[in-house]
DNA sequence: GCGAGGGCTATACGCAGGTATAGCCTGCTG
DNA sequence: CAGCAGGCTATACCTGCGTATAGCCCTCGC
């Protein structure tokens, strides 16, 4: 975001292309509409990126970049990130919201419509390694592949984001701003320390499935 | 689906329509794909349906009927939603799976791009009814409504609809299949048995948030 | 039998927007 | 200075697609 180069005119139009494809979706985003946000004429962006399809692949990429910068730094960002404006202070919630904030747009269009597939596998192989690590300590052994729970654990943990219009909608508060930011990490505190299911229900839950196979 | 008058053209349109909509979105695709599919003229598309917008919005409304129905009797789809073809039996993922699965993709679409806001909305009133029920049995007071951790909750749910192909990728199996059902619902019951946080990582989580306000 | 209405088709219009071309201007190198 | 490269603009082209119009054909009521 804010390298030195950024201020060329190849930078100025992948930032407004990320804007545009993130507010109104790929296809309905004209390559005029990025032009004049970037301040350029429309054969720049055809200069620099060859067509409207690269141009979002370049998207993609340096999506993919950032966030893996990112991921790389979590704790690291997790101190740094604190924002002195919003008072926002050591609440990892609110320094994720901050760190994604301008792309977030883009990276939701970008995982529903496929593209950013290695971003999604990186977490799984994160939330994966923490699981195999929990699984030692757990009396009954999993029946399930860490792999395969991190996988649905990814996606739930990006569905705050991929849905955050109906959950702020539904729950009455933008939970993706600096007001929403304590009572999200409050509510997903909650939400991950009180099982849905005691064991035994679960185990009858268990039972209750068809044999094995498919 | 399956209505006596779904055979009419206007019927065939409109699921031609959530077939398009899904697998292209709404701005790719056309309504000659749609008339072509349905097997009618260009025109005649026009003629029930005022416009491409129109056109959506009755999708939209089509889906918020079935769905409103399949959520009324949830209880029942699950004995009666069997499918003796796939030898999937009480198996609650399976059913709903297969009660979702023709509009599955123009749900998702819909859902990232505004619309079925009643549907999500819905979600979360049944959810927060079960949570209000739950937290009585709680020996720990939640301090944060229901209805927000109901919101959270919904989204949690869908992310396994939304972002399936991620999850299917990362995971190895097809997860919305019938070979997957059985793997999902284990993983699934796995996963809201254990808590990632223990209570006591929770208190000490709470205490590192910022005071109370924003 | 005949007028009317509605399901349906064929054809045309208009334009938005992706793509393509031609060339300007500045700076650098030999 | 010559000349080239590359960032940049202006303009034109043309296809695809949403929208609009005109009218056919069949059925039903009178």
């Amino acid at each position: 975001m804010t390298d030195p180069d950024d201020l060329t005119a190849r930078a100025r139009i992948r930032d407004a292309a990320m804007r545009h494809f993130g507010e109104h979706g790929f296809e309905r985003a004209t390559i005029r509409g990025i032009a004049v946000e970037a301040g350029v004429s429309l054969g720049l962006v055809r200069h620099h990126f060859g067509s409207k399809q690269e141009l979002r692949e370049a998207c993609d990429a340096h999506l993919a970049k950032l966030l893996g910068k990112l991921n790389d730094q979590v704790p690291a960002d997790l101190a740094e990130l604190t924002d002195p404006e919003t008072s926002v202070a050591a609440n990892p919630v609110a320094a994720a919201r901050i760190a994604v904030g301008p792309y977030r747009d883009y990276l939701v269009r970008a995982l529903v419509e496929g593209g950013v597939a290695p971003l999604f596998d990186a977490m799984v192989e994160a939330g994966a390694d923490r699981l195999v690590a929990d699984d030692r300590r757990r009396p009954d052994p999993p029946t399930v592949e860490p792999k395969v729970r991190a996988a649905i654990g990814a996606a739930m943990a990006l569905s705050i984001t991929v849905l955050h219009q109906h959950i702020s909608r539904a729950a009455g508060v933008d939970i993706l701003s600096p007001a929403g930011d304590n009572l999200l990490a409050r509510a997903l505190i909650d939400i991950h320390s009180h099982p849905q299911l005691s064991l035994d229900e679960a185990r009858a839950a268990l039972d209750r499935l068809p044999a094995e196979g498919n």
